[in-house]
DNA sequence: ATTTTAGATGAAAAAGATTCTCATTATCAT
DNA sequence: ATGATAATGAGAATCTTTTTCATCTAAAAT
């Protein structure tokens, strides 16, 4: 299986949890998952894969860059496959959709920053909190009905 | 004291623990404080409150708009006064050290980016990480003795 | 194919940050 | 001063993530 080998080139020894992780980040219709979603998913296909092993394997995965970890308010953490296309996060406070976005001018600018400030830069995360569009529509709803 | 009618005027009754801990904000040195932060110098001043109360009140303080809290990677949290001044963080791997930066481009590309995307932004978290000039030097430091 | 061995896993405990519970106490308008 | 209302302290509880350690397994060596 394809799985083992891109495991294999990322560094990784090809075992059992590992490749069922990477498959669930690949088949899920959730392009963003926490690692509870995971491990859920994982339960109910019938794995004997622990909770702890799961963390350790996306940990893993990071560590070889196969996905990359955004961390939102509330210390809930997700994971995606990297693409290799950085982006960042725009959310919804209320349903929770996650949208991504990429902005070239503020990427640089946040080069700028750092090097202005003396920082080698490492890394930086960007989010917006907001109320998505179906969201307002079920808000102008419930005041209709009251 | 000043700290009571700062209290009232947001809307909250002047307690002890909050003036204590307002004035802890007040007067430390370090301008983003971390819970326990609060906490520690509270009970080294020998004041007897508990850090559940310090989370409550800082908690209150920031409903009441008279702190902002930050979260940064790790799920460290850290306060400080909210002086209407709005800012973005950026912040050392390696010491820990938090510097501050305001950029207006990249405020009004969050706002576009919000409203394109159909979301009525509510909020937003930057923060940049890298390893800050003293510690660069330190790094060389190192390299040359070795 | 079997053995070997370094590395990985599962289960449960631990950790770290924050919130909740509830009996007790303090604030502030009357 | 008094009482209604809200706040506090201490510890338990929660939630996410990490660690421990005995057991197991993938892949290299025989
Ligand atoms: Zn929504
Ligand atoms: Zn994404
Ligand atoms: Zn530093
Ligand atoms: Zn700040």
């Amino acid at each position: 299986m394809a799985d083992s080998q891109e495991l294999r080139k990322a560094g990784l020894k090809a075992t059992l949890p590992r490749i069922k992780v990477l498959e669930v980040l690949e088949r899920s219709k959730l392009h963003h998952m926490g690692a509870e979603d995971v491990y859920k998913i994982l339960l109910n296909a019938g794995e004997d894969i622990g909770l702890a092993t799961v963390y350790r394997v996306l940990t893993q995965f990071e560590g070889a860059r196969l996905v990359t970890r955004s961390n939102f308010e509330g210390g809930h953490s997700v994971y995606e496959l990297n693409h290799g296309n950085h982006h960042d996060h725009i959310l919804c406070v209320k349903c929770g959709k996650v949208d991504e976005f990429v902005d070239d001018v503020i990427e640089k600018r946040q080069r700028d920053i750092a090097a202005k400030a003396g920082y080698i830069l490492t890394d930086h995360s960007l989010n917006i909190y907001g109320v998505c569009a179906d969201c307002q529509s079920a808000a102008e709803q419930a005041q209709s009905i009251l």
